[in-house]
DNA sequence: CGCTGACATTGATCTGGATCAATGCTTGAG
DNA sequence: CTCAAGCATTGATCCAGATCAATGTCAGCG
């Protein structure tokens, strides 16, 4: 099959919660979490009454496809990756990065999960009763638009996804990965890749081998990847053959609709 | 290119709406869409007072990737199609029918939108002013609950297509689609393909070549299709080479989070 | 009527990227 | 130190599906 497998063979335990600890306790996570920052405290501290806080090491599986949530799952530290499941194979559907819900689609409309979620990297999350959460949404406007909010945000998120991967050859996806490394990093300062490259590949939705010959091509460009760093020459022929599209390739921030008092 | 050209040769004129009558008024369309039923009327008179109804044809584009909203657009009847753009090439982002709004996430979040919209099926719509549309949202919780099952019932849709895409061949797309088709139909009644055949290929994401190929080869598994009609001798071989998966088939209905009081 | 233009079918060919395979490099465990 | 397990690289091959091309069919229209 051609989709991504990416079997995780360093630490398959099954969802052994590492900590079940209360430290920095789930009501504080709830207050710091920017996009729920006008939702009042009465609804957060219900909400808290009824979540647990959970470190999760990677490659242990948070949920499965077709699972009905128990919880909604809001992911705090570290990276979470949806994939889609068949028999066969498993596909990457998103990447989640704090501080995010996890398929909020399904917890809010009462409907099995269309994905699983894999810890990739060491994750705390704040779970919180599904029956809770939705009765939390219904009951609370500003939450409402908060959760809305957040959900635009990935709706767009799976958008840019999808437009990376069916309009742009694994070339161009690559170029434009190295082109937005280069671009955020300080002028002058060094480049490294941010994690393994198998993982880069795995996300550019290609497999690792493609991803390895397409950086030795990189080199045509004035980039020469050297184990973890990247060396740019020369920026101009990157920019030349690379166009970044702000459609695609700009982060997607979730931003809360403010509510407006009649 | 790889991605979906599907050019509209018959009829691609400019947004020229063919009318923007009033007949079937804005506002009994919001009292008709089922999903909204639980928004107080007072809102939905609010929103029908900044709202106009237009009829565009097919081929027809409603609003151009990157644009900034200016309506909320509620798809009334036909269909539409969301389509990234790049320079070179133009992809299926999402498939749309009645009763669902164009992209909430664009409107809502005030951002540009991450893809165009084109007339597929003559189609009527309900055009809200996006900051009355925004402002309503802001104020009315059990509107703001409608968009968010609408939102979410497209976020599984999106998850869906991506699964039916990335996890099975052209093949299995076929079959899957012609194994819906025939369990749709009454038992013993005839079974017509719902539109051109070019259109159905471009829908399951290849080309009308592939399509017809694949369609030919089907006949190894009982199922001919002449023309426009699909003549299934039996149905066993085709259960036994492709299956449904309901994560993947079936359909994703627009549930209202009915909200609660306090 | 005969022409034109969209669709469909079918064959031949091409190709991007996956898959398979072999080899070295690094790292951590005993 | 040695060994085993993952990673990475590189080469050879394969393949699903796209692309290119030729032909047939039908509908609308002058």
């Amino acid at each position: 099959m051609q989709a991504t497998a990416l079997s995780e063979p360093q630490d398959s335990r099954s969802p052994t919660p590492t900590a079940s600890i209360t430290v920095p306790s789930a009501r504080a996570t709830l207050s710091e979490t920017p996009w729920l920052g006008l939702v009042p405290a009465a609804t957060l501290d219900q909400l808290a009454d009824l979540a647990v806080l959970h470190r999760m090491p990677p490659g242990s599986t948070l949920f499965e496809q077709a699972e009905t949530p128990s919880f909604a799952h809001l992911l705090v530290s570290g990276s979470v990756a949806l994939l889609g499941v068949s028999e066969t194979a498993e596909t990457l559907i998103e990447l989640l990065r704090p501080i995010d819900l996890l398929l909020p689609a399904a917890v809010i409309n009462r409907q099995p999960y269309l994905a699983r979620a894999r810890v990739l990297e060491d994750a705390q999350l704040v779970l919180i009763q599904a029956e809770a959460f939705r009765e939390a949404v219904a009951t609370d406007h500003a939450l409402c638009l908060a959760v809305l909010g957040c959900q635009a945000a990935q709706f767009r998120r799976l958008i840019k996804l999808a437009k990376n991967l069916k309009l742009r050859s694994a070339e161009e996806r690559v170029g434009c990965y190295l082109l937005r490394l280069v671009q955020e990093a300080a002028p002058n300062a060094p480049v490294r890749l941010p994690m393994e490259k198998r993982l880069i590949a795995w996300q550019l939705g290609m497999t690792r081998e493609t991803f390895s010959r397409i950086l030795a091509i990189m080199e045509r460009y004035g980039v020469r990847i050297d184990d973890e760093t990247v060396e740019v020459a020369d920026a101009a022929p990157l920019l030349a053959r690379f166009h970044l599209d702000p459609q695609i390739d700009d982060p997607e921030p979730i931003v809360p609709c403010p509510p407006r008092r009649r």
